[in-house]
DNA sequence: CCGCGGAGTGTTTTT
DNA sequence: CACTCCGCGG
């Protein structure tokens, strides 16, 4: 039995032992939130707990993963506790009682893109007129249905609240949405929302509930602040019956609220779960008092939060922070990188040191100079690689196998052949849904077109193909590679830049050699990858400086950060400018990037706008420029620059 | 109806 | 710069 008491503070102690009943926990930046769930988990298992009956929802796959793999080195036992994301987990119990909500257990799973597409597909054939449909775009729909979805709000709401120039539209957008949701059930398909909505109404039905809250005794959820009202729900039927819950969070570090997260399930907390414990833990175990008061003075800037305010508990004193003035990212990026080397030789290797920026387009002109300096990165953040058209194509050709159902991807599929457009795919595919099994698919509709047409033999070669991927019980993993054989060449003439793609795949395909089942090898690349499926995940990969979005960053640290690309209208970024709440979000996030610093934060801006044809000077940030984080700061101007 | 090339555009954050 | 949209030639 380890003794808590010498690995954690009193208020950890009592996060990670007060085990029956709700328990809130008011985590502040640094305190240590890792470490309580580690050793709860830890408690929990020795008090005799079966493992298995402990449930981790995290925001991210990665996070429940190393916390549980750190407790599994205390106690080998704590690797059975079942871990993962409310997507993740709700994607499970959906398999497993798909028919209680009205489907059948072989869903699709929407990833972003497709969701679009989808909404795409749903916008047309209502009444609207040419310019209207051009003007409004299918992203923006799909995020206003999503929005409302997630906060569980009507659509005229989310409109007036965040999109007030398109009020004329909300019922245009009702209307696809109503498609949408029609399309989707017809299809068999589920998008990110509907994970969660379905398995809410799982939870609403009280005998699955029941079978649910049987198996998962103890329920822990991280990440409190970024959860959104649907989880918030979800959070409360999952403990409904036992009430042993422990949430974790922090309201100064809510970023995901385009997302629909909200703060308020951390407030209403105590409201939902009576007589729940309360803990704060204030001390900061992280960063320097420095640093800490540079953070200090954005909290105390933040409206509507918990008070609070962050004492080091760190015993050496530690430099202030410094703020940097450059004429253009190319000085700023040198200078970066001069200093990475500078650190490294005093005894920070690069595995400690990080970038850090609101978009990541910001990071292009130091990616460059990393380039060209030898200096080797890794970046977290931005594109998906799952998400890039080449990984999309040959997914599509799974997925039809998987669900014949599958509307878009046999458009994406069948628009790869030569000769064949979004018409003709439309025309050929038209009967498919009709179809019971691909066999039914392949001998009826679609051999009506294996003959004299110019895009016939092209249609041949992919008949070959899907026969051959749903005909046997071949591998997973053998089945990607078929995929991929038919593919290679198709990429060569659409992409300049295959050679790189094709490494993509080599790497997926070596993920899919680890899947028995071809659901679930689908589910995991829209759910579960990990950052860039690349499999470098591991923080502090040997020898390489880490490159991320603030978003990205969440619940990291680093012994140096380097907070770059302060001006204003890219951080706080310019859509987030007419609205209050939207600029607090973004103040929440330079606390966020201010917080993962250790001991040597820089900040960093430059003059010289480099967006072509908008030749004004950048500003800088409203968030340091007469803000109170100023006198917190050590000002520098490089030598060349006519500051 | 497809596909290509050129012009235009607008550029968050992520499960 | 990467993606989308448009118009034209086949």
């Amino acid at each position: 039995m380890i003794d808590l008491k010498k690995h954690l503070n009193p208020s950890q102690f009592l996060a990670a032992t007060t085990i029956d009943g709700p328990v809130l926990v008011i985590a502040g930046a640094g305190s240590g939130k890792t470490r309580v769930i580690e050793y709860r988990v830890l408690n929990l298992v020795q008090s005799g707990i079966e493992p298995s009956s402990i449930l981790l929802l995290t925001f991210t796959r990665n996070a429940s993963r190393v916390m549980l793999s750190r407790a599994s080195n205390h106690d080998p036992r704590c690797a059975m506790v079942e871990g993962g994301t409310f997507h993740s987990f709700a994607y499970k119990a959906l398999k497993r009682y798909a028919n209680a909500v009205g489907f059948t257990n072989l869903f699709s799973i929407l990833d972003e893109s497709d969701a679009i597409d989808a909404v795409a597909k749903c916008s047309g054939g209502l009444d609207i007129s040419e310019k209207d449909r051009k003007f409004l775009k299918k992203g923006t729909i799909r995020s206003i249905i999503s929005m409302s979805i997630n906060k569980h709000e009507p659509i005229e709401d989310i409109i007036e609240k965040e999109y007030p120039h398109l009020a004329e539209y909300s019922e245009y957008i009702k209307n696809v949405k109503t498609k949408y949701v029609r399309y989707k059930t017809e299809k068999n398909y589920l998008d990110y929302d509907d994970m969660l909505i379905y398995f809410k109404k799982l939870l609403e039905n009280s005998p699955v509930r029941k079978l649910i809250a049987d198996k998962y005794k103890y329920i822990m959820v991280d990440e409190y602040q970024d959860t959104n009202k649907l989880q918030g729900d979800i959070s409360y039927l999952l403990a409904k019956d036992h009430k042993n819950i422990m949430v974790v969070g922090d309201d100064a570090q809510s970023i995901y609220g385009f997302r629909g997260a909200t703060h308020k399930n951390i407030m209403d907390f105590p409201a939902m779960f009576p007589g729940c414990t309360v803990i704060k833990l204030e001390e900061n175990y992280r960063s320097t008092q420095p640093i800490l008061d540079a953070a200090n003075s954005v909290l105390s800037e933040m409206t509507n939060k918990y008070e609070k305010r962050l004492v080091s508990g760190l015993k050496h004193k530690g430099a202030r922070p410094q703020m940097w003035f450059f004429n253009d990212a190319y000085e700023e990026a040198g200078w970066i990188a001069d200093k990475m080397n500078e650190l490294r030789r005093n005894g920070t290797p690069f595995e400690k040191q990080c970038v850090l920026f609101r978009s990541s387009y910001i990071s292009i002109a130091l990616q460059a100079e990393l380039n060209k300096r030898g200096i080797s990165y890794q970046l977290m953040g931005g594109m998906r690689f799952y998400e890039s058209s080449h990984v999309k194509d040959l997914v599509a050709h799974l997925k039809l196998v998987m669900n014949p159902k599958d509307e878009l991807a046999w458009h994406r599929a069948l628009e790869l052949i030569e000769g064949i457009g979004p018409r003709t795919s439309a025309k050929i595919s038209k009967d498919f849904i009709q179809e019971e099994n691909i066999a039914g698919i392949t001998k009826g509709p679609l051999s009506k077109y294996e003959k004299g047409f110019k895009y016939s033999s092209g249609l041949l070669r992919f008949k070959a193909l899907i026969e051959n991927i749903s005909a046997d019980n071949a591998k997973v993993g053998e089945r990607f590679e078929r995929v991929f054989d038919y593919y290679s060449p198709l990429m060569k003439s659409r992409f300049d830049d295959w050679n790189t793609r094709i490494n993509d795949l080599e790497t997926l395909k070596k993920i899919a050699y680890r899947y028995d089942s071809l659901q679930d090898l689908l589910s995991d690349f829209a759910i579960e990858l990990p950052d860039h499926g690349g499999g470098h995940h591991e923080a502090g990969h040997k020898n390489q400086v880490t490159l991320s979005t603030i978003h990205s960053a969440k619940g990291m640290e680093w012994e140096a950060v380097f907070l770059i690309g302060l001006i204003d209208g890219v951080f706080p970024v310019s859509f987030s400018l007419g609205d209050d709440e939207s600029v607090e979000e973004e103040r929440r996030l330079f606390y966020v990037g201010l917080t993962r610093a250790k001991t040597d934060l820089f900040i960093t801006f430059h003059r010289e706008n480099n967006r072509g044809y908008m030749s004004q000077l950048n500003k800088l940030s409203r968030f340091i420029d007469s803000s109170m984080i100023l006198s917190r700061l050590e000002q520098n101007v490089t030598v060349n620059s006519d500051w």
